[in-house]
DNA sequence: TGATATTTTGAAAATGAATTTCAAAATCAT
DNA sequence: ATGATTTTGAAATTCATTTTCAAAATATCA
């Protein structure tokens, strides 16, 4: 599959028979450049920026759309709204979910990944795809918190 | 933690100083019964079979109550919606899923656990709890299978 | 036991994320 | 440009879940 691009997803869109607009241009692009784990409303708010004018449902049909091309898939992290990636090109890949800030970091085990083909094959299943989340505390809230556990969670932090 | 009954619910009742009711000894009950990997919805129809007259309210704020002190514990499968299990005692267990029929298998790695607790340490992250679920294709929907392959979801199996 | 303060209940309404509807607007092949 | 087809935005809808609220049930204690 080719590196997401404005210009690769016109190109899908050409072969599959649908049309490029300006809207798709700009919630790809804003895509591309947000990076990982957005969710869709925090992705309309920086399209709403560029373009007041693009509606909601757009965004929605327009991850919809990249999800099911294969340019992005979706996932939820504990609550219940899907936040969006770029497909990995190779690697998978897995998550730690800060449970105090909402902080999400990444990481990769191909150790996991062998273990998890060894248990699937024991059972007899077929492995298509798999979710591996840990939830905790990142360092940083570790270190700031000296009293009380608090367990809110808020607003996801990215960068 | 005690193992679950419906009197050792009734006893966590009165320390919280909470009222024992009918309602709730029904619904734990069939909790209890039903197994694991129930939706709401479907814990919702066996307690209507048992007394029509239990509100789909109160089967989510008794689910939500057990899930709160510990009994139970809910989980999102792919779809949208939650579904229960009995906390296991000691063990934590991760999920394969069946993308053909919905049918739900168990399993446990302690290998896997290690490792994972290596990678979040490496991070500097304090790990509470973890998610691992492999989607895939069972036993028996793989030899079904011979022409077509179809994605369809259908209805959890359980047993 | 009965009075009463408190909690719980069920029905219906509310919520919130995601999807659909539909008429108007945009796109694209000719 | 023309016209068939797709896409759009706003509003409505869906679906799981939660909340509201008046009525009912439960626990407490005199």
């Amino acid at each position: 599959m080719e590196k997401l691009s404005e210009f690769s997803f016109r190109q899908l869109l050409k072969e599959r028979g649908l049309k490029s607009t300006h809207q798709r241009d700009v919630i790809v692009q804003l895509f591309i450049e947000a990076g990982d784990h957005w969710s869709v409303d925090e992705l309309y708010q920086r399209v709403r920026q560029r373009n007041p004018k693009i509606g909601h449902a757009t965004v929605y049909r327009t991850l919809r759309l990249m999800a099911e091309s294969g340019w992005a898939s979706s996932r939820q992290f504990g609550d219940r709204i899907a936040r969006f990636e770029h497909q990995a090109e190779g690697q998978h890949h897995d998550h730690l979910i800060c449970l105090g800030c909402g902080k999400i970091v990444e990481f990769e085990s191909e150790r996991i990944e062998a273990l998890q083909s060894r248990i699937a094959h024991k059972k007899g299943f077929q492995i298509f795809e798999h979710k591996l989340e840990l939830y905790g505390q990142c360092p940083d809230c570790l270190s700031k918190k000296e009293g009380t556990g608090k367990k809110t969670r808020k607003k996801a932090e990215h960068g």
